[in-house]
DNA sequence: GCGGACTCGGTGACTTTATCACCGACCTAT
DNA sequence: ATAGGTCGGTGATAAAGTCACCGAGTCCGC
């Protein structure tokens, strides 16, 4: 549990699918987003760990001894530390507040899947899309993301989100720019995000 | 850990969406279906529950203090133990066995959930319903499930699936019956569950 | 400032997948 | 038999995803 942190810098691949497991990684700071790919380089983003979290794509190969299946980018900056396995299962028997810590996230993460499958499973594509702008949106209405990157969010190819977005923006939904799209009409937007039609 | 186990018939909901969480499912025997279900009555399976196994639909519901938010019920006769919280946390920190095996289940749903996310946005479905009837087949290589089911089971609709089953049989990969389906050359089904084709 | 190399996004043409509606076959119970 | 149910096949249509291409913007190095 006391492993010294260390710095990441942002684009650091962290694991990849099929690389054997080292450790958990307890963030600090920053976001990991993991994502899985496709062999025709199709990607869709799983979830993202966020500061206080355990990375649990590795939690999962250390209980079972298998390799990542999933590859972990570093968004920004990170700040993390790595706890060796045999720390880990001490925590968790002797840390009551380490355990209840890695219960939530595990709790979270089987949250985030399942909207996830309700997502791409059960839901049309403009509220799917619709939904990505709103989780993605900082407090100035701006998501900072390309196209390409929002298709790996929905699940969906570029050129869908592409025709999407322009369709939000003749209803006035959204102002796309390059490699972003600012929300103008946040209200319309959660309309759409709420109507699974699909 | 020591709460007597309990009958419970095949088709009984054991929980549905909003449901308040009331204990620990421990599975003794039997098979247990969580699905996630739409507006439009549209449904995908989640994963099942097997003998030995928590319930984690339960788990993550005690954990966030939140309702059910999908569907668990007996595909067969069930025998179970209902565990309180209570009793679930001075496990988790007294008994190191039953530590382990939960970390175990843990571990394979988010395999699960990985494979179910991987097959319904990354996966072709003639891939994808070659897989289903791969993991559903029993050892004489019959899957007894309908249309309907098997729709759930691969994220689509049920003529999606009629259609691609005719097509699997024209190549003589199959044989359907009403409410069930054989496979007759199980290699080339392979081989198709191995193309992920889209 | 110019010329490549690259990323980004728009678009047309097309395929695959999904949806909807309907119908006939089968199953079961009265 | 017949009524009511489930099951599966099919045609028409719509939605979503794919592929390929192009032009505009950006980032260099020179």
């Amino acid at each position: 549990m006391s492993a010294a942190p260390r710095h990441i810098p942002a684009g650091t691949v962290l694991f990849r699918a099929g690389d054997p497991c080292r450790g958990f990684v307890l963030l600090r700071e920053g976001s990991l987003r993991v994502t899985l790919t496709a062999a025709n380089g199709r990607e869709v983003v799983l979830y993202r760990v966020t500061p206080g979290e355990l990375c649990l794509q590795t939690y999962s190969c250390l209980v079972q001894g298998r390799d990542y299946s999933a590859r972990g980018v570093a968004e920004t900056d990170l700040l993390a530390e790595i706890i060796p396995a045999a720390d880990f299962h001490r925590a968790m028997g002797a840390d009551e507040c380490f355990r209840i810590r890695v219960f939530e996230a595990v709790a979270r993460r089987f949250a985030d899947f399942e909207r996830l499958v309700e997502d791409i499973a059960l839901t049309g594509f403009p509220a799917r899309l619709a939904r990505a702008l709103l989780r993605l949106a900082g407090h100035d209405d701006t998501v900072n993301a390309t196209h390409a990157q929002l298709a790996a969010e929905t699940g969906s190819g570029r050129a869908v989100v592409s025709r999407q977005l322009a369709r939000f923006a003749a209803q006035g939904l959204v102002r796309p720019d390059r490699g972003s799209v600012t929300i103008l009409d946040r209200a319309a937007l959660v309309r759409t995000a709420a109507e699974p039609g699909a």
